[in-house]
DNA sequence: GTCTATAGCAAGATAGAC
DNA sequence: GTCTATCTTGCTATAGAC
């Protein structure tokens, strides 16, 4: 990718932003962020092919600030409740800025076949950094849970991280007070459902789960 | 209701039906949908405030046939887990011919504020329809869940329900057999954790589930 | 209160020239 | 790669018929 490519590309979708955060998703059209890019709307176009597209830049930098703020945030914690909470937290606060165009972003990312869509094979690598980002929480704390759940563990909070984000987009509390109220009374109940999977009586429960997940991967 | 103005809007919500089917619902305009309607484009909208308005026909179509296939597949069985899973399947079911367009339907709906939000407010009547149904499976089934988590359980099964779908409409397999295979697999779970809810290790967290669903209700 | 017809705007998206 | 011009479509407005 050339340099002048690169730098029209930044333009388009660092005017993006900015629009996006004064002015929302919908209240932002093309012709403004072409404008503020100082570029047309066809060029626009070439770069993006929708409008929709444009938000990739806005999903870029979130996954980045979280994985930043997430890494100090359970440093030095051990209890894997606690590591969870941080890490979820942390996210909250990244997405923070965003909320108010974010609910649209995230319906879009909902839609299947986009491929912001945290199950479309375009976003495997984005995926793929946000189960990593799981282990290391896991890798971190002193919990001993039945080795066979363990390995499908990361992709299972990453999958409880997807349900807090869905949660967000639809929380109107100031804040996100709700979500974190959610987050707070979620991470204790992961964290003892990971402690007693080791439990005779819940063996098979933890086996079907990873039945499940590993059914559902092929 | 006159029987004018009710046949008008059947008309209009039929017409976009076809058309949703056959080219989808971005590949639909207004103005196709009035034109097979025989219908001015003015007149569609003076029923339907918006294009997005007209999938709450397919919305309340698809509530009433899943109920309608529910019951009697349910009837004469008495397992949960039967139960459960012949309702969640007759939920693909009536869900199927809808598949091509049911993805933008949902991401639609799934926008926060959209009053086809499941959380919306005037989603309200809608929902409640919904949990009763899951009521129905709870109550003709011989469990003995912990007395408290059985006053939540047909809100936590609805939302299994929301799970169901949204990962339905991700689904691209034929038949979505990846989503009943889902369902198959996710059933016994369930049906597992509300028999153990009464075991004294459980308890604890049976009531942390109870309390975290009651302190978002607020 | 229900409906037609038509004109027109705003904004997402495209075509084709350079 | 970039532009200008144009198209498309969701949606609104208006004026009037019954």
């Amino acid at each position: 990718m050339t340099t002048a490519r690169r730098s029209t590309r930044d333009a388009i979708v660092g005017a993006a932003l900015e629009l996006f955060r004064e002015r929302g998703f919908d209240g932002t059209t093309m012709r403004a962020v072409a404008d503020r890019a100082g570029v047309s709307v066809g060029n626009a176009y070439y770069y993006f092919s929708s409008k929709d597209e444009l938000v990739q830049g806005f999903y870029d930098q979130l996954v980045a600030e979280h994985r930043a703020l997430a890494l100090p945030a359970m440093a030095g914690h051990t209890d894997l409740g606690e590591r969870l909470g941080a890490t979820l937290h942390a996210w909250i606060t990244a997405a923070e800025p965003y909320r108010e165009f974010a609910g649209r972003f995230f319906a879009v990312a909902a839609q299947p076949g986009n491929p912001l869509s945290p199950f479309s094979p375009d976003a495997g690598p984005a995926r793929a950094a946000a189960v990593e980002l799981y282990q290391e929480v896991l890798a971190g704390s002193r919990v001993d849970p039945d080795p066979e759940l363990a390995r499908e563990l990361p992709e299972l909070l990453w999958l409880q991280h997807l349900g807090i984000v869905l949660f967000w987009v639809h929380d109107r509390s100031p804040h996100a007070a709700r979500t974190r109220l959610l987050v707070d009374r979620t991470v204790p109940i992961v964290a003892r459902l990971v402690r007693l999977s080791r439990l005779p009586v819940l063996r098979p429960l933890g086996r079907q789960v990873v039945d499940l997940v590993r059914a559902l991967r092929e």
